[in-house]
RNA sequence: GGCGACGUAGCCAAGUGGUAAGGCGGAGGUCUGCAAAACCUCUAUUCAGCGGUUCGAAUCCGCUCGUCGCCUCCA
């Protein structure tokens, strides 16, 4: 089996080789950091931190960095509008940046560069390029020859002609040799943040920051480069000429593209006010319901955001939520070890995921594989109440089995903690979720439910669901079956 | 105008040549004191439409229709 990326530069599916195996080098164009990120922007995150989790899954080393654009125009201004310094806004957001990706069980990167601290790898790399015949400056900008670089719009498919013919340029609006030509280096203007350089104080434009900060932590060639389909052209193209044009070789192996977040099948745009900002979602819907709509479809595949597409994914969480840990409760604290059957199946269950994963990381196989899975525990389940002993025990043995590999199955998606860690912080003594109620709340909730038992055989049954009610309305749930009742946090 | 993606059940969504995964929702049933959870059965003779290739197509080819995206800051 081998693992298989969507590479955009081919557009085929390709087969996984990174360069210096089992290392892998992974850049992820990171947020602007001017506001909250958006669903659109949440979706690449998670989308590529599952990218991540996968390779580790299978036994990779990864190295990721993601970085934080802290200076550009929309910074600038929505500075000016707010009356506050742009590093300061940078800065906050950058914090709501790790506090909302957390939330969504995204793993920070390795290394997070933002952008200012940078300045001078940009300005080597501009200093290259103008050597190269590839970059020129005018007055105090510099700009980046697009026709002196033969490959030009081989990322995206386009010729540097077709490009001219559909271009709105306003050729008056710059001093550049050709329209196609795009800023490296910007001169200050009045009141902006600025940096000394060569060509006079300024600051770099957009792309060069990712070609410098990605070659400057990962090396000049990369396996992994990726962001949002929108980013192909200009952005990845641009950096690709860069980085290209200044070292002579390949610059990033496979790019990976997420599609959009739509809104009625409409692209999330800022213009048509139809975006939602990630803590505006999450204060409606938990994390793991949010994630789980987010990689419920094909990563490359746009998918529509919607009221109903997350109560689904709530949903279908709760349906995987319940049934491992009704099972792992009925089990308790004595979970026994699998013997060859349950090994042999739970392992057909890794192999079934891991197939879907392997191409171009399908989480909609993958969780089909899971709910497979999720209904075989359930069904064994019932076993473990039997009346034979060795049918019991068996049964027993198949479920911890299942169990435990739907969280291994759960972990490279991100789920895993999200799906059965969130509330414990609520839940506060409550050792874990799987296990003997060992302290002091399942205790009392243990003696409840006894003395609910206990009502139920004197035929009292206002007061048993009185006890039941109660707890229910406390987020206790209890469970009925055939070897005693067990209670769940919902 | 150039380039590209998509159209599968009430909804979401896999499947890219061998006879339609999975989830949500819905209907009926089993279990239960009643619930909850779970389980069982049913819910697409068919994959936008029309042609073609093939023993065989949702899957390949052509055309038509529809939706969306990139070409400008954008995940």
């Amino acid at each position: 089996m081998s693992l298989k990326i969507y590479n955009t530069a081919t557009r085929t599916k390709e087969d996984f080789a990174p360069l210096h195996p089992p290392a892998v080098t992974m850049y992820n164009c990171g947020p602007t950091v001017y506001d909250y990120f958006h669903i659109g922007n949440a979706r690449n995150f998670v989308v590529v931190d599952t990218v991540r989790r996968y390779l580790i899954f299978r036994g990779y080393d990864v190295r990721f960095a993601q970085n934080f654009t802290d200076i550009d125009d929309k910074i600038i201004n929505r500075s000016a509008e707010r009356g506050e310094a742009w590093d300061h806004l940078a800065q906050r957001f950058t914090d709501y940046y790790f506090q909302m990706a957390e939330a969504l069980g995204v793993m920070r990167a390795d290394i997070h560069p933002k952008a200012t601290d940078h300045i001078p790898h940009m300005i080597a790399l501009v200093q290259q390029l103008e050597a190269k015949g590839l970059a020129y400056a005018r007055g105090g900008d510099v700009y980046y020859r697009v026709r002196a670089f033969d490959s030009y719009g081989k990322l995206s498919g386009r010729n540097v002609d077709d490009l001219l013919e559909g271009a709105r340029v306003d050729v008056t609006a710059d001093q550049k040799e050709d329209p196609l030509d795009f800023a490296l280096w910007k001169a200050t203007k009045p009141g902006e943040p600025s940096w000394d350089s060569p060509w006079g104080p300024g600051r770099p434009g957009w792309h060069i920051e990712c070609s410098a900060m990605s070659m400057h932590h990962l090396g000049e060639t990369i396996d992994i480069h990726s962001g949002g389909i929108d980013l192909v052209f200009p952005h990845h193209e641009n950096e690709r000429a860069q980085s290209e044009g200044a070292t002579g070789h390949e610059f990033v192996r496979y790019w990976l593209h997420n599609g959009f977040v739509t809104r009625d099948a409409e692209k999330m745009s800022k213009s048509l006010g139809n975006f939602f900002t990630i803590n505006e979602v999450l204060e409606k819907y938990p994390a793991a319901s949010v994630r789980f709509a987010l990689i419920s479809a094909h990563y490359r595949h746009p998918i529509d955001y919607s009221e109903t597409a997350l109560k689904e994914a709530s949903a279908a969480i709760a349906r995987i939520r319940e049934a491992v840990q009704t099972a792992e409760k009925l089990l308790g604290s004595n979970s026994p070890a699998p013997g060859t059957t349950e090994k042999q199946q739970a392992d057909a269950a890794l192999d079934a995921f891991t197939t879907g994963m392997d191409d171009d990381f399908n989480t909609q196989r993958a969780i089909g594989v899971i709910f497979e899975t999720v209904a075989t525990l359930n069904e064994a389940r019932k076993g473990m109440s039997s009346g034979a002993p060795e049918e019991a025990a068996a049964a027993r043995r198949t479920c911890a089995a299942l169990a435990a590999v739907i969280h291994s199955m759960l972990e490279p998606l991100g789920l895993d903690a999200l799906i059965f860690n969130a509330g414990n912080e609520a839940a506060g003594t409550d050792a874990n979720a799987t296990g003997g109620d060992t302290d002091q709340m399942g205790k009392l909730i243990d003696l409840l439910i006894e003395a609910r038992a206990m009502a139920k055989s004197a035929k009292q049954f206002a007061l048993a669901d009185h006890i039941r009610d109660q707890l229910a309305a406390m987020n206790i749930r209890l469970q009925d079956h055939p070897t005693g009742t067990i209670w769940l946090r919902d």
